[in-house]
DNA sequence: TTTTTACTACGAATTATTTCGTAGTAAATG
DNA sequence: CATTTACTACGAAATAATTCGTAGTAAAAA
């Protein structure tokens, strides 16, 4: 999979987020995941997990008369992608602002908290150097 | 403008891009803009600014035998939109790891650091109380 | 063996996005 | 007054994403 070029449109992303998740799934797994909060066909199921299967977004592997899933891109790639999509388009490229954006927005836990000041004092020691 | 349901396609967030920053343009100055950095056809870039018209993403006046638009949706919300999708489809709505990524991956000045953890400071007296 | 079930494959319709050619018009220029 | 310039408006083509109906097939159930 060529991970410089591909940017999952939405329905890819749902989708990829499952597999992430539990590895290797066939088309009803998925199907049945996202009928558990969202109206949708099988076959739109099928044919986009095709369609990614096209891509080399995802492989299978045949087993009986159904086909196992798995993704072959990773989550970190599209991580990095959105992030930087979402940094250079939304937030002018200042990591600062995308951070306090977040920090102010979204709870994030006590522990969590103090890892991140420590990360930062790294950081700091770091640049120092 | 519905602020609830829109969200930009790259074309218009480029575009939008540009008017948050110069507040307001014509058609004219936004694909000088554009020019600046791609390849892109003067009437392309009239039609997108037309249709972000239609739907209601822009506001335009009438000056002489052009129009000056103005972006009807704010940045804010806009950033807003993408973090929570950001967060919830790649980073599984956990703050830290999406704070931790940024900050991983991308610089921020000596001041932004102390700025963020003068800002987890606040946040976790806050928690206390 | 016949029928049902659980799948895939294919084709096509629908919608959104992006692009750009052509035409029209009013103001500026020659 | 004629022409050029600087715009907008319109229509339509190209592409991608999304959806789903129909058909086919092999295994399981009756």
């Amino acid at each position: 999979m060529d991970k410089l070029n591909y940017s999952p449109s939405d329905a890819e992303l749902e989708i990829l987020q499952i597999l992430w998740e539990v590895k290797e799934a066939r088309v009803k797994d998925i199907f049945d995941k996202l009928s558990g909060y969202k109206e949708v066909g099988y076959t739109t199921v099928l044919k986009t997990m095709q369609i990614m299967h096209e891509k080399g977004v995802l492989e299978r592997e045949v087993d009986g008369k159904s086909h196992i899933y798995r993704a072959l891109v990773e989550k970190k790639d599209i991580q990095e992608k959105f992030l930087d999509k979402i940094l250079n388009k939304v937030y002018h490229g200042s990591a600062y602002n995308l951070v306090m954006s977040a920090l102010g927005n979204y709870s994030a836990s006590e522990k969590e908290l103090e890892q991140i000041k420590e990360f930062i004092k790294e950081q700091e020691l770091k640049a120092k150097k």
